[in-house]
DNA sequence: GTCTATATAGGGATAGAC
DNA sequence: GTCTATCCCTATATAGAC
């Protein structure tokens, strides 16, 4: 593995687990046994490092995000979905950790990270929609906007949240099922008559792994 | 007025509009013209600093957050519960502007912010339960927990998302009134027949004050 | 490509005069 | 109480040898 992509990997794992502006050049390069200056032969500096890796999660969440409106999908892949751009996001974490001051301070990283935030609300906005038009979710056109703001603050700030209110482990997997609940919890309502029996089937699910998970 | 006091109103407003890590020491001095050595003088460093300015925010949450189980609320109350409680957190909006940072930096405020975040989940899950009693929210038992939780994620994290999202100047009266209604929406879907009436009064209500300022 | 050594800058903090 | 001057530390970044 080339020593560039390993300083990518490690500074990404750093940045998970310290929080970007907690991890230094010299953090970086000692956890890779390398030195100081040899980290600033492959990257410029620390902004370049970040930018790169913003660059790789942007690539991969305008995927995602845009998945929705290309095709319709099918009820029983929402759930999925979620699960799929929740771990998306796990893997790049620290940029929702700090996500106002890497805004800030990272000028290359605020607009496209402002259009992704905007892509999430309209790819929840287009879901809704499509489970409206399907006489899935019963709802009043004007609570749609609503609703998907909710889901979409939920989704970027659930490991936030998470991290403060809870004891976990970082590397916990329960954060992500965690979080597909949450969202999943803010559509319920709407499901009507569908809406409990869809609801046992979260929690028994729930229930389910969080058995496996203690008996593993 | 005492400098010590107008070192902290400023320091407070330098906080809340930049983010308190990108105001030193020698900004708030210069804010003030004053030496950086004379607020040295008042205050022990930055950390005392943005120590007594949480323990001020600290003791009115708690009387705020606590205000719930100590009475219920009438019915007509709960909008304006809401109200005081965004105030309040707007006030001091830099303690969650960088909420994860603030955490772990300073590790005196550490514990009593966690206690806060729990507080507020408990305060919106008494809520919850209190409008269930009065059958006036129709949900499940078990839907209660993640209702709360919702409430209370959006109240934490509401300020930092519009401020990400929407194009606001930062001392629009309006992010707070679109948090409230946005905390508001999460509950709507649960209060049947009443939660379309009580809809519809939101939204003359938000209508009226958009109406409102944009003739002011 | 990688190293060592070092420059630079900024923020936090103190000493001592007034 | 307030100021000036200064120190210290840390993080970023560069120069030049190997």
């Amino acid at each position: 593995m080339k020593t560039r992509d390993r300083i990518l990997m490690v500074s990404l794992a750093l940045f998970n687990r310290d929080g970007e502006p907690n991890v230094t050049t010299v953090d970086i390069s000692h956890e890779l046994d390398i030195s100081p200056g040899n980290l600033y032969y492959h990257f410029k500096g620390k902004d370049e490092l970040v930018n790169e890796l913003f660059e790789r999660f942007y690539e991969q969440m305008n995927l995602i995000l845009r998945a929705p409106q290309k095709q319709t999908l099918a009820t029983e892949d929402y759930w999925f979905y979620l699960i799929v751009l929740f771990e998306q996001i796990y893997d790049y974490r620290f940029l929702y950790r700090n996500i106002s001051l890497i805004s800030q301070r990272y000028e290359h990283i605020k607009r496209p990270l402002h259009r992704l935030l905007k892509l999430t609300i309209d790819s929840c906005s287009t879901v809704c929609q499509q489970m409206h038009t399907a006489g899935l979710l019963n709802t009043r056109q004007e609570q749609i906007g609503l609703l998907a703001n909710s889901m979409a603050l939920t989704i970027t700030y659930w490991f936030n949240f998470d991290n403060l209110v809870t004891e976990r482990t970082d590397d916990d997997y329960g954060m992500i099922r965690d979080g597909v609940r949450q969202v999943m919890s803010l559509i319920t309502p709407y499901l009507g008559d569908l809406g409990d029996s869809f609801l046992d089937a979260i929690n028994t699910l729930y229930i389910k792994q969080v058995h496996d998970e203690h008996h593993r």
